[in-house]
DNA sequence: CTGAAAGCGCTAACAT
DNA sequence: ATGTTAGCGCTTTCAG
């Protein structure tokens, strides 16, 4: 039913190799043959089977992408990035969430090992022991994508989690605030709780301002944590007047529960959020952020991994991605 | 180096059929074969191969999703629910943008159907007859999600748009509102053209209400799109009092340029937008909305997908799901 | 309950 | 420039 190489090579009165040839581009290839093996392969419908191509070359052009869940943007930025580069390179895209789930991952990893995946893209906030074991015994490579592991030995792409946040800090300290709260995201994220909240603690210690536990905050990254954490640091007896948050949704959250016992930003406090999604610009007052490329991220580290699949040489397996802060209204 | 299933068959003095059988949860083999298999596979860390397993069997487990954006959340969410049941059902997923654009669109199929997936997902919001035709002739079964086809004969999962966008225009009719305006994405996108467009004039016409095509707007289905429609229709000598927008994104673009003009929200115009995402409950006014369930739809269709895939009998091959409104601050 | 053997559709030496 | 021939690692009759 299915036509395969084997009719179309009976019908043009050639080999299967040298149908093989004509569909992969071989340049040793006739061109009065090439045009007759083409037509048949018209003629007939002719579509190379991706599968057992698989088999018998070992390569799938298809890589693995895991990451925590697709239907938050801030992760679907970073697929975009990676799907880009990939088709870019013709590669396909096995899509996974993991929930974040150490389990999900490892399960993960393992069913795309068994489909041969001819590499992996990961996105995780807590690269654990187990999983860094597991990836080092990988039958194919593997690339973290703005997440870093203990270890700093696998390929990854990344910007400087900590002096960003520093940068972010600093500015409010010289926008005049001594109590600046850091609402973060859960702190079993590598990046929340070695690299952020460090460069929040950095700015602070350098700007000689005392460091009160009281306004760091540490739950979910979300809209309603934003505002839980807001009301909750708010009865204070000295609260904070600027807020540092780990992502766009906390800033949000912040602000309107500051709006909702009436101060305003960011005249009363000022918020700078690290994300910058494109949530950033469709609240008011619009949101300063300190710039998180996503995207970019997603991209570079599939560009990173072609390389590492072709065996290119690659001076920094550790890419550093540069930063910047995006000043809008909610700081002065 | 890697270890096949005829290493394990060696190993533990069987067949390689009795491994197969091991593997695949056959329950054709004695308890004590099957147990001294399952030790040699776990001492070798034999991992089967997809891909061969593939081409032997003519089954893939994975299926082909083709969005046409991932990283726009209103996709995303809908990739969640196809990946989720996907999961639960052992499928894994092959995830590709189409941005839209039909040549793509084909180009994607093409590929997925070389890589034998079992079976696709699509969305699409304008199934061209080329394509359609294309799908006709597909080697694996196919199933719209939140998509439609003028021939209405593919698989597919949506709500009644036409009925939703009435009952949205319908509320503002009733809240007193003569002056509506109709702020929708691309008309290209069929279902906003012959769907919700439909529903709105629908309902004007049984409220007696003159059709003025001034008060139709269609172009992207963005933020800032939202913000120049209001400017552009608010300039009118009889603007518009109230707006049903097609997306979220475009209904807070109209209650931003709405209060930079000094018009609040819902006292002075009202807003209901078509899809209620996460945002909707995240600017101030929130947004009421009419509910585009698009996890469910996702759901759904791969649901649906995997019953047409195992063959079994179907009495609806177009679903159609319930939808309802989601009435919050931006009407009275 | 188990084994033997024939493919699945293609690539990749190796010949010619 | 083209053909021949082994596989790739597994499933699946068909026997026994």
């Amino acid at each position: 039913m299915t036509v395969t190489i084997y009719d179309v090579a009976r019908e043009a009165n050639v080999s299967m190799a040298t149908v093989s040839r004509v569909v992969n581009g071989n340049p040793n290839v006739k061109p009065t043959t090439r045009k007759k093996v083409l037509e048949v392969i018209d003629r007939l419908h002719y579509r190379p089977n991706a599968v057992a191509r698989g088999l018998a070359s070992k390569k799938t052009t298809t890589v693995g992408v895991i990451i925590p869940d697709i239907s938050n943007v801030f992760y679907a930025e970073l697929a975009r990035g990676i799907e880009d580069i990939a088709t870019m390179y013709r590669y396909n895209i096995i899509l996974s969430n993991s929930d974040q789930n150490e389990e999900k991952e490892i399960e993960l990893l393992d069913t795309m090992y068994g489909k041969q995946v001819d590499g992996i893209v990961i996105m995780s906030e807590n690269v654990s022991e187990k999983i860094l074991e597991k990836m080092n015994h990988a039958p194919a490579p593997i690339v973290l994508a703005g997440s870093v592991d203990h270890s700093n030995t696998m390929p990854s792409v990344n910007i400087d989690y900590t002096q960003a946040a520093y940068e972010a800090v600093k500015k409010l300290i010289d926008n005049g605030h001594k109590r600046i709260a850091f609402v973060s995201g859960p702190f079993t994220s590598i990046i929340n709780r070695d690299h952020k909240f460090v460069g929040y603690k950095n700015a602070l210690e350098e700007a000689h301002i005392e460091f009160d536990e009281n306004l760091v905050l540490s739950a979910e990254d979300s809209y309603d944590s934003g505002i839980e954490d807001f009301d909750h640091v708010n009865q204070l007896e000295n609260p904070p007047t600027a807020y540092f948050t780990g992502s766009d949704e906390l800033a949000i959250g912040i602000i309107h529960a500051a709006q909702d016992v009436g101060k305003s930003v960011p005249e009363d406090i000022e918020v700078i959020s690290f994300e910058n999604s494109k949530l950033a610009r469709m609240v008011r007052p619009q949101l300063s952020s300190m710039v998180l490329p996503l995207y970019d991220i997603g991209a570079v580290a599939m560009r990173l991994l072609t390389k590492i699949m072709s065996k290119e040489k690659i001076d920094h397996l550790q890419v550093v991605l540069p930063h910047r802060m995006e000043e809008r209204k909610s700081t002065k």
